[in-house]
DNA sequence: GGTTAGCACTCACCTTAATAGAGTGCTAAC
DNA sequence: GTTAGCACTCTATTAAGGTGAGTGCTAACC
């Protein structure tokens, strides 16, 4: 048996349909909804076939029809139209993501908020994981007598701090000499490198002069290098869960909230592979996430961090819409974080 | 009519069974669980008073009788007996705040996540707002050839930065000397001054002579400063909705998850008095709060910035124990931010 | 041979009714 | 003042019947 575009037709209705009502689809509604010039035997015949073949379930004896994983599959991949984005909602976009550029876990989070705002799903956004970063710069300040303030840069812009309080105080031109050779010794080195044993024992022998003061501040060092390197995520629109029929259980909307809050679900996110990705129903490895789809995509800063962005909600969901609002974000974010990532206004 | 003994014994029965089985409680329950020696006919009459007394109600005419408000709150501030914390309750208090004593924010996040655990309620925690703070150093490092990073550090070790590009290049030298004279300008001023038109303008002036530079700076360093000014809300316990009896109502759940994610409710909680303060159903001011249970506390740092700490739940909660534990975690905090709040190690 | 009308059948969902159970309020007796 | 007894109230649960949307099958139709 092989799909004539007939039943492609059938299946594709049938999709849309649901997609729209979440309600199983019968024949007789498809027939009178549909002007497909077939009666409602007819289409009940090919559902029958589309059946046989796996395109379609009925969760009960008499009930509708229900597009199954494989369906949504085929059109995803061969039936989805595109979907061109109204004029408003690229507006939208421009303007939200431009307005706070400036700083980028920001705008992150602010891309996060919109695409849970324009797709009703929730929604989710991953910084860049630092590992490809370069650090650029150590400062080590004075501020009182006997407290300093570490600062780290990294290539991308990143920056990060602590205030620590010496064991001993010691003079400013200690602390710069510190700064000057540490940032001699770690500019241009991968942050994840600097975090491995060896280049710090090197190091630490090279400044065995001023050991006390290392000896202060090389832990706290590593603490605030490794906070550089953390990814941030962003979850937005969870509540917009309650307004999903499939979750009007309260023991399914709680698994979902519990399931997007676990650290395993930022795992899956972080691992996925680049590009615009849709993963369907049980095509997620993650046995907790067999009832939704996932629609991930990646952004990069200045050509080479890789962050990602993305929604989570039932295997019912508005594919083209949502992909297209998905890929208009990411593009417009590549475009920002290329050129005026860092510019002042 | 008065509260004689009797009828106080009775009131503080009901109330501690309720609070366990959320459950309406009836005289027979009553008489059988708890051997008072009179029959439940007798406690029937006794409830009739109570509730004539607004002590309690009925939610239909033959259902058990349930504590009102003012029921809540003659046990909170007459019946309650104190509530001695477990002693593992209070090592894991003290173990996990210690730990992350170094960064504030950490520990504020800390203290909000453990505190949903101890209570099984949704918790929150405000780090203090930081108008009562004064500047101590400001410093703009330079980076590249036209970035620079700015930091700012506060007098209670908040330290908030920005990275900047320069319009104009400029010499290190420069920069040396806005800083100084930045620091020199603002030292010791409170933050939300600093904010103020006039010092701004005044300064302005004084350092006319670099103004190209100081334009570039002055907007972000007032950006910086307002982030800096900011109070950090943590929430924790979220989930814990799902399994209070209460809120099995997948409307309610949804309710409540909207109100504390409302900017309104960080408003209340901002807005609270000090110490340990217990607001019970419709002694909230917020309409939409009406059917919670509010206990805040505020811890200080450095006896002077005041932070809150607290859970909302279900007007039936375990006011004893949660007050307990509120009270042993601020007293906790408070010590802990008084002597070593920035003490490494 | 594909298409269609007709029909029996299925199953969720809704409404209604019946029943059980917990509790109250009142009265009369202790 | 206390208590036993009893009628009454209201919720919650279960069962039964009806409705409607939909299916699968068969036989007739073009």
């Amino acid at each position: 048996m092989n799909l004539n575009e007939r039943k492609l037709q059938i299946l594709q209705a049938i999709i849309s349909d649901f997609i729209r009502s979440a309600e199983p689809v019968g024949s007789r509604t498809l027939s009178r909804k549909y002007e497909m010039g077939i009666s409602p035997a007819t289409i009940r015949n090919e559902m029958a076939d589309l059946e046989e073949m796996g395109f379609l379930t009925h969760p009960y004896t008499s009930a509708g029809r229900v597009p199954s994983t494989k369906a949504y599959r085929l059109y995803v991949d061969d039936l989805m139209e595109r979907h061109e984005l109204e004029e408003k909602e690229k507006t939208q976009i421009r303007n939200k993501l431009n307005a706070k550029i400036l700083e980028l876990d920001k705008t992150v989070e602010h891309a996060a908020k919109l695409l849970s705002e324009l797709t009703n799903l929730t929604s989710f956004a991953v910084t860049p994981g630092k590992h490809e970063d370069f650090l650029k710069y150590v400062n080590i300040m004075p501020v009182d007598a006997d407290t300093v303030v570490l600062v780290l840069v990294s290539e991308s812009g990143k920056v990060s701090n602590t205030a620590l309080k010496l064991k001993v105080p010691c003079r400013n031109e200690q602390l710069e000499l510190l700064s000057k050779v540490m940032t001699y010794n770690y500019k241009g080195k991968k942050l994840s490198d600097i975090l491995t044993m060896d280049i710090i024992r090197s190091f630490e022998s090279d400044i065995a002069a001023m050991s006390k003061l290392a000896e202060s501040i090389m832990p706290r060092f590593m603490i605030t290098l490794e906070n550089m390197l953390d990814t941030e995520l962003y979850l937005d629109g969870l509540m917009n869960i309650f307004t999903i029929p499939e979750y009007n259980d309260i023991e399914k909307a709680k698994l979902f909230l519990e399931m997007v809050n676990q650290k395993r679900f930022t795992d899956v996110l972080v691992n996925r592979d680049n590009g615009v990705i849709i993963t369907i129903g049980d095509e997620n490895s993650e046995e907790i996430m067999r009832d939704c789809s996932l629609i991930t995509a990646t952004y990069k800063i200045n050509g080479k961090l890789i962050g990602r962005l993305g929604v989570i909600g039932p295997t019912r969901m508005r594919y083209n819409h949502v992909t297209s609002v998905i890929e208009y974000m990411t593009q417009h974010l590549n475009e920002a974080f290329e050129t005026g990532g860092k510019e002042d206004e």
